[in-house]
RNA sequence: GGUGGCGUGGCCGAGAGGCGAGGCAGCGGCCUGCAAAGCCGUAUACACGGGUUCGAAUCCCGUCGCCACCUCCA
């Protein structure tokens, strides 16, 4: 089965050929950590894992390289004026990303870079540049890269030099208003110790978009499979990146992919409209695997629009995926599927059509309709207590969920902190039930069913719920 | 203005020339003492106007509307 992608370069869908079989380079633009993650950063990481997990399952070796920028105008602005320092700032920054990343399943990078660790890295670039005649030197010392002198600029975007140049802010020191920063000289106030010395330029800062071409190609080669973000940075960080490490003789990332961005309302959220939903106030107020289904469910490359209704359907989703597995575990017992806690080979256990909307550009709204089909499959056949269907719908159901990271039992998604405390009281919460179903069972033998509705409305009070199956009485919260 | 994209049933959201993905909500039924859960059934849907075709939501031309990027953003 061919894998797709679709490459923004090009701007078509295309057959996905790593440079090397069976394994994928992919270099993804994390964040600045100049603030709080919003739901936005959650859904552009998430994007990628989903890729990366597909790719494992499909028998691939992947290298994912996620960068933090940890250098930059406004976090040198956000931290002024407070008591942290720049680095605290980006650091606890950083910490929140992690943490929220963690939080929604999403695995860590094979390296996850920061741009003040690359400096050498960074000086080299700046170095070659220069020499190839692609970059400059200003009067203060900082250096640019030269929009005209490289032809190559706007192939990325498909933009000309005078439409970009529309925009483009003249600066002293710039050739060309489209010219853009790649090394900043230290100015009047800001922190002495955000600078380092580089060879051809003055003691400075990188400027944004050098620390992507350098790390990208420290950690994955001159040449690479995909680099990824968010569909905003498309110009003019991307056309930066791939025009300066072109220039400079790499032929850098063979596809672009580029992930829509999130809706609040008919709004886009961004930092300047300051409509951002942050990440950790949905989390604490939300599951987080239901904050994965929702933010996983649209494609990839759609905007994808938050509302509340949103959430509950995908709330919904996951119970009824967690209710029929439930059931599942019942009637199977012990021939009930394991958790798969790789996705490893999973791509081999997965119904075909899934497989299918997989690699067609990673379509996760039809494969999310196969992981529908199954659970509807698995309830009709536990429904008719068919152990060997179920067997088998159960199994594809377990894979597909293990290729979304979406199986309800996986440890991920139970805090374990409170697993111990929650098993405890779980015991003893289970017995005071228990005595009360079977008070209501006995009312319902006799008839007697007021008393019975009573104790069920009492445990609805609690908010508990009953249900009756054919062999016998569950209790949920 | 340049570049890219979008307009699908009550709502969300796929599909991209020929059996109406899937979800949520609704309606009818099965099951149930009743409910819940589950199952089954259930939709004169494809912005508008032309055209191509045996056949168009899907291709072509035009119109209208919406959005993103071009300034910091995932």
């Amino acid at each position: 089965m061919q894998q797709k992608i679709y490459d923004s370069y090009l701007a078509q869908t295309v057959a996905f050929e790593p440079r090397e079989a069976e394994q994928v380079g992919m270099y993804v633009c994390g964040p600045t950590v100049q603030s709080p993650p919003h739901i936005g950063h959650l859904r552009s990481a998430l994007v990628y894992d989903q890729m990366c997990r597909w790719f494992l399952a499909t028998g691939h070796r992947v290298t994912l390289i996620r960068n933090v920028t940890d250098i930059d105008d406004k976090i040198l602005a956000n931290a002024a004026g407070t008591t942290a320092r720049w680095w605290q700032l980006a650091a606890r920054v950083e910490r929140d990303f992690s943490e929220c990343y963690s939080a929604i399943g999403v695995a860590a990078g094979a390296a996850e870079p920061r741009a003040t660790g690359h400096i050498p890295e960074i000086d080299a670039l700046i170095g070659r540049l220069i020499e190839r005649g692609y970059a400059y030197q200003s009067d203060d010392g900082s250096v640019y890269f030269d929009t005209v002198a490289w032809s190559g600029y706007g192939e990325l975007t498909r933009q000309s030099l005078d439409a970009v140049e529309t925009g483009a802010e003249t600066v002293p020191g710039k050739r060309h208003a489209t010219d853009f920063a790649l090394w900043k000289a230290h100015r009047e106030g800001e922190p002495d110790d955000a600078q380092w010395q580089i060879t051809n330029g003055a003691a400075g800062r990188p400027g944004w978009h050098i620390e992507c071409s350098a790390m990208a190609t420290r950690y994955l080669g001159s040449a690479f499979d995909i680099h990824g973000g968010g569909r905003d940075l498309r110009f003019p960080h991307h056309e930066n990146e791939h025009a300066q490490s072109r220039a400079a003789g790499d032929e850098f990332a063979k596809y672009w992919v580029h992930n829509g961005l999130i809706n609040v309302g008919d709004q886009k959220m961004s930092k300047s409209l300051g409509n951002s939903l942050f990440a950790a106030d949905l989390l604490a107020q939300t599951d987080p695997l239901a904050v994965r289904y929702m933010l996983g469910a649209a494609h990839y490359r759609s905007t994808l629009t938050f509302s509340l209704k949103a959430m509950e359907e995908a709330s919904a989703a996951v119970t009824r995926i967690v209710q029929a597995l439930s059931r599942a575990a019942i009637l199977l017992g012990a021939e009930m599927p394991p958790v798969h806690e790789s996705c490893e080979g999973l791509a081999k256990l997965v119904p075909e059509a899934f497989a299918l909307a997989m690699c067609d550009d990673f379509a996760l709204p039809q494969a999310l309709s196969c992981v529908h089909e199954s659970v509807r499959a698995l309830n009709t056949a536990l429904q008719q207590e068919d152990v060997s269907a179920a067997r088998g719908h159960c199994a594809n159901l377990v894979a597909m969920l293990g290729v979304l990271h979406l199986d309800p039992r996986h440890a991920q998604w139970h805090n374990k902190n409170a697993a111990v405390a929650s098993a405890k009281s779980h015991i003893a919460l289970d017995t005071l039930v228990s005595e009360l179903i079977a008070k209501r069972n006995l009312a319902r033998e006799q008839k007697n069913w007021a008393a019975s509705d009573e104790i069920r409305d009492f445990l609805s009070t609690a908010g508990i719920t009953l249900t009756d199956t054919g062999q016998g009485t569950n209790w949920s919260l």
